[in-house]
DNA sequence: TTGTATGCGTTATCAT
DNA sequence: ATGATAACGCATACAA
């Protein structure tokens, strides 16, 4: 005879207090209404373990406080920390974080969007590999790391100057011929400019710097070919590596010790991200440590902003370097 | 004079095809209509770039396709693993995740189970902290390593014979006298039958065991000292050490270090979890490997099943043993 | 088969 | 200040 236990609702609500269903929701909403009234409407609240239907509301006030968070995957620690530190901003502004993986895939990216905007969010913030990402206009959408252009914002950290500050690093230690690795995509994203940003440091240094650039699916043994190519008599052609990413400067570093070099002794290296053991321990090698609370935090506050009209069209924040064992102390 | 661009809903579909609401849910939810009407109405849908909305749908239907998720954090690589092994398995089943971060705190671990229910999330899929938590029972939960009782499904690796496993492991590789290391919570959740599945081990293999264990915010120096009072003349008197995580495995790993202690010749390790370095290079440590995506799809099926009834109230899962250079091999 | 009408739980606009 | 009522967008039972 019982019927599938159903959530109370406001008219519940307004039932057992025996006042009308306005004044239920008034209270609800913090609203002022006669002191009796609210004494009632609270304890059959109470009573009842009345809670708001947020679907009901969304619905009718076409808000639902829930912004859509869209990168490649939360394997990358650099990727998880970010969506960590995007879900603290957005948890204590009382938003909800609806997750989305796009394993790196353009079309699953453009189809998550769509998806992220039937869910009626109030906006996404996406780390896009989808240089053609189409995205309504209704839904505030903020960027991170790759600039679609002036009406969408772009938040990134200063990966020019980040590369610029590594080829400066590894000049104070000593090294006088350097090599830039990189691994994958040809996109114009926010990244490339590490490499921009290092080769002038390089440049304006006078060290003479090697590019080894790779595509998206090529396997990691290139690198090593690349190494081998400039190994002579034991010894390395190059003092120093700028790798674009610290999971890419730890596999260099495999590679490296595989060839009996020692790292930082015979060759020094210096990563991007700021990566650290288990989320929090040591750095994992030397590197340029993005900001990824700022990255955070200004994400969140654009896509809730209302400003963004006003927005700078891409904001840069400022990085810093890090000592991981991986450069001459 | 133009109103905020709103999004076509399906009376504006009807109207565009001609045809009535009705008819357009019907195509809308794949339900065999006219030839002609079909066409009609895929036309206006086209045309008017129509998408369903979720929060109407889900007012009226009573489910959200919609599944919270919450764990500590996303920092540990350990959680977020596993949040992106359920993420992957909802996703494949066209269920949308909304994360959580319950920060190791009972409380609002409490309040965000509300706010989920609020939510109107079809389940939710919790690693728990608080083991008084409350939850409604009208919301399917599954419990990831705290077992809450009968009626609430828990998953969770074998710990115990993760533990037995470490034991024969340190066994067969030669020690003689090892000790077992565990920080955190006095709680008794499932991973604190790793350390009796390792005393048991030991017992069983006639070999002398010795137990650390320190409350939650006890710093990590307890077990420098710890280590320090068993250290005499350039020798530790332990051959071997189970960690209850990787995690700590690395810390004590750094301490062993510290003291001039190499590893794993002059002391192995095991740790537990199976953490890799950038989440797929290389194991951290030798360890004990939790089967992470067997974990989430047991998760994933057992909140989605409507056989919650039936389920085992407490799910099992196989661990191995995983190779990562700090035992002998 | 197709159209019409009602209700899901809220909010907001009205009278009262 | 409070109560009745319409509307949000959709699904569905019912009538045509």
């Amino acid at each position: 005879m019982n019927q599938t236990k159903t959530s109370p609702t406001m008219k519940d609500v307004a039932q057992e207090a025996g006042v009308s269903l306005g004044t239920v929701s008034k209270v609800v909403n913090g609203i002022s209404v006669g002191e009796e009234y609210y004494r009632r409407v609270q304890a059959a609240i109470e009573k009842l373990d009345y809670r708001i239907n947020s679907y009901a509301k969304g619905l009718k006030s076409n808000k639902t406080f829930t912004i859509a968070v869209m990168v490649p995957n939360l394997i990358n620690p650099f990727f998880s920390q970010l969506v960590d530190a995007i879900n603290r901003e957005l948890a204590a502004k009382n938003y909800r974080m609806l997750f989305y993986a796009t394993d790196y895939d353009p079309k699953l990216e453009q189809r998550l969007v769509q998806l992220a905007e039937q869910q009626k969010v109030d906006g996404i913030i996406c780390l896009s590999y989808n240089p053609e990402l189409k995205v309504s206009e209704g839904v505030p959408f903020v960027s991170i790391d790759r600039y679609f252009g002036g009406n969408i914002p772009c938040v990134s950290a200063d990966n020019y100057g980040g590369g610029r500050l590594a080829a400066e690093k590894l000049a104070e230690n000593g090294c006088r011929n350097v090599a830039f690795m990189r691994v994958g995509s040809h996109l114009t994203n926010e990244p490339n400019k590490r490499k921009d940003g290092f080769v002038s440091g390089c440049e304006a240094l006078g060290i003479p710097c090697t590019l080894k650039i790779t595509g998206d699916d090529t396997p990691i043994s290139v690198f090593e070919d690349f190494l081998r190519e400039h190994f002579r008599d034991g010894k390395l052609e190059f003092d120093g590596i700028f790798c674009v990413t610290d999971y890419l400067a730890h596999q260099i570093i495999g590679i490296l010790s595989s060839m009996g070099l020692q790292v930082p002794e015979d060759v020094q290296v210096i990563g991007f991200d700021g990566i650290r053991a288990f989320g929090d321990q040591e750095l994992t090698c030397s590197t340029i440590i993005q900001p990824i609370e700022a990255i955070a935090s200004s994400c969140v506050e654009m896509v809730l902003g209302t400003q963004l009209i006003k927005a700078p069209s891409l904001l840069c924040l400022p990085i810093s370097y890090g000592f991981g064992g991986t450069t001459k102390a």
